[in-house]
DNA sequence: TATCTGTGTGTAACCGCATACATACTACCA
DNA sequence: TGGTAGTATGTATGCGGTTACACACAGATA
């Protein structure tokens, strides 16, 4: 009670008069502990305590302070989604997903951009800590693995997404190695054997399986690997349109090692690729065929439309916020991983097509 | 100390030490207050104490409870942006903007998906309120007016992006009309009079404001204004293309409706625009000229490559988060309104590519 | 020497809520 | 009738911080 009188006289301060349960408490004439069992449905309170309450709160239009509840629970229904930069359509197609779901279930996401650069992740990781947030759902770049441990010993459930880091963490990612031996097996089964494969950074597992299905899908045909035809990227556009014209000008160089495809590790670069291409004056596909990575949603708008490995990105942000949620309830539980299947989808940019255009 | 006492013992249930000012100030030998105020640097701490407690917040490998430092201190140091949908590649790049100037001051981006839907805007608007964010960067959809005016009576900064709302809050914009008058212009200097116009959601200030600078534009040069030319989309590239397919429908059925160009009221919608023309067998810029609206990352990868009315999008991000820290600070300040001014980007949608494509 | 000012520190109250614990009443059973 | 179980409510404490206030002590001033 002397709580509320003190309140009534804080707020003169700001002129605002947020309500509080004590005011909701005041107004229904009950104490606080019954407006917060009213309000949670928790404990015993009688129909007509709780009718008062809810009218009172109504009136006072009360809402609750989460901060506060936090403070007393030590739950603060947040989970933050780390990603290396949403300006890449891959990320936000993956937010999407897990958004949905935290919000779907009463949590809320911080939104936060590394750009790939190992301070900015450790810097958000130290804030995130600070901000006690629930879980992680975390797309990393560097490994920033003494932040992330530091996270999971404070009892934050960090998920991986795409990203793998070995074998710490849960993580939802795809079947790389799959997918890039069905991009790959999809341009041999086209007739061609000179495949060039532009990589992602080399420091990331998902570019290593990437490379890796390139690599075993030309084993399996008994087509020879030839490192002249690797390049290594950073999944910007740039960098895909840099890396075709690298490998164009070692085409040139006449030391064999012409090409008549190209497998970009992601579509961006890919994208970055078509261009090269296409100011070098060589046509898609029936010079250089062009395979991308994700089936970002723009992918299909491209001329030509680009062939592509989708990945299901929304489940997968939404199967992170999901595994996230459930590493919270079950700390100790078993490691968390789900690997789902790629899919090709095959377009004009290595099938030229049925029908010229008018 | 009867509080450190009891930390002490809570913490088994845990099985994890989370270090609290209490125990930073037992290991260093000073009273919580000391603590407080050797890391915030508020007060009178001497040389020695504040050495001793950083020494001791170092070994405990202590971090602050931001939630605590909120309840006590009113501010939580997060604001939210609230957006139709980041699958719309003009939102991530708003998002990186407000994010990345929200970061550098020190406070944390909750992001919230609302798909242009009524019911989910003022979910979030109520859900924000509660978790006492100090303010909200929204770009609205539907008018969720009492929404938002719960928000600023708590205290709330709102700053609203992209699209306005009346003379209410603090907006960061761009001129649309002037924006749409440049693409009309340029449509109309190309020689073209019968441009069609393909608009966003009526509903919208944004949608409405590039109708008018459509409208204005043909009005200056004496071109009458056709009502059949203009159809109504919802700014996603399916609807685009659904309006073109209208568009040429009406076209064909041979009532003096056809037209040259077409001019769309974002790019989503003009790479939907300029697929089903492809389907049509029409070509672009040959047949029917396209400019879109925004400029988003992939304009330049779509082929015939788009021109577009650029719209600085990380800039009104960065402002919008700049303008709502300085709403927090200054309250009762002047409504704050930013227009920023669009540039036209002439690509290959409208003009013949000087040298054909080899 | 008495007073004052500037430093340095600790105690305790409070932020808004949840909840353990104590209490009180009713109804039921032995 | 006494005991017990179930229901309903209130009191008081803690969550992890900040900060008003009181106090102590130094050197400077009168």
């Amino acid at each position: 009670m002397w709580n509320l009188f003190h309140t009534a006289v804080a707020l003169g301060k700001w002129w605002i008069a947020i309500s509080t349960i004590y005011k909701v408490a005041q107004k229904a004439g009950v104490s606080v502990a019954t407006v917060s069992r009213a309000l949670n449905d928790s404990g015993y309170v009688s129909r007509e305590a709780k009718d008062r309450v809810l009218e009172a709160a109504r009136e006072l239009d009360y809402h609750m302070n989460v901060n506060a509840r936090s403070l007393t629970c030590g739950k603060t229904y947040t989970i933050a989604l780390v990603l290396p930069d949403i300006g890449n359509p891959f990320f936000p197609a993956v937010a999407r997903g897990a958004e949905d779901y935290a919000s779907d279930n009463g949590y809320c996401v911080i939104l936060c951009n590394t750009d790939g650069n190992l301070r900015k992740e450790s810097d958000y990781l130290k804030m995130l800590r600070s901000r006690k947030v629930d879980g992680v759902i975390f797309a990393v770049s560097v490994a920033s693995r003494s932040s992330l441990n530091a996270l999971a010993d404070d009892g934050i459930a960090v998920v991986l997404v795409d990203r793998d880091l070995g074998d710490s963490y849960d993580i939802v990612k795809t079947d790389n190695i799959a997918g890039a031996m069905l991009a790959t097996n999809h341009l041999i089964g086209l007739g061609h054997t000179r495949i060039a494969f532009i990589s992602g950074p080399m420091p990331l597992a998902t570019s290593r399986e990437r490379l890796r299905g390139y690599c075993d899908a030309l084993a399996s045909k008994g087509i020879p690997f030839d490192e002249r035809l690797v390049t290594e990227g950073d999944f910007r556009m740039e960098s895909g349109h840099r890396a075709m014209q690298a490998l164009l000008a070692n085409s040139r160089s006449g030391d064999g090692v012409e090409f008549t495809a190209v497998f970009a590790a992601n579509d961006m670069m890919a994208a970055g690729t078509m261009t090269a291409l296409e100011e070098e004056g060589l046509r898609v596909p029936a010079d250089v065929a062009v395979v991308g990575y994700d089936d970002i949603n723009i992918a299909s708008v491209m001329r030509p439309r680009l062939s592509t490995i989708a990945q299901p990105k929304y489940e997968m942000g939404w199967i992170a916020a999901e595994t996230v949620t459930r590493r919270m309830s079950e700390p100790d539980g078993p490691r968390l991983e789900e690997v789902l299947q790629p899919v090709l989808v095959v377009r004009d940019s290595t099938v030229e097509r049925r029908c010229a255009s008018v």
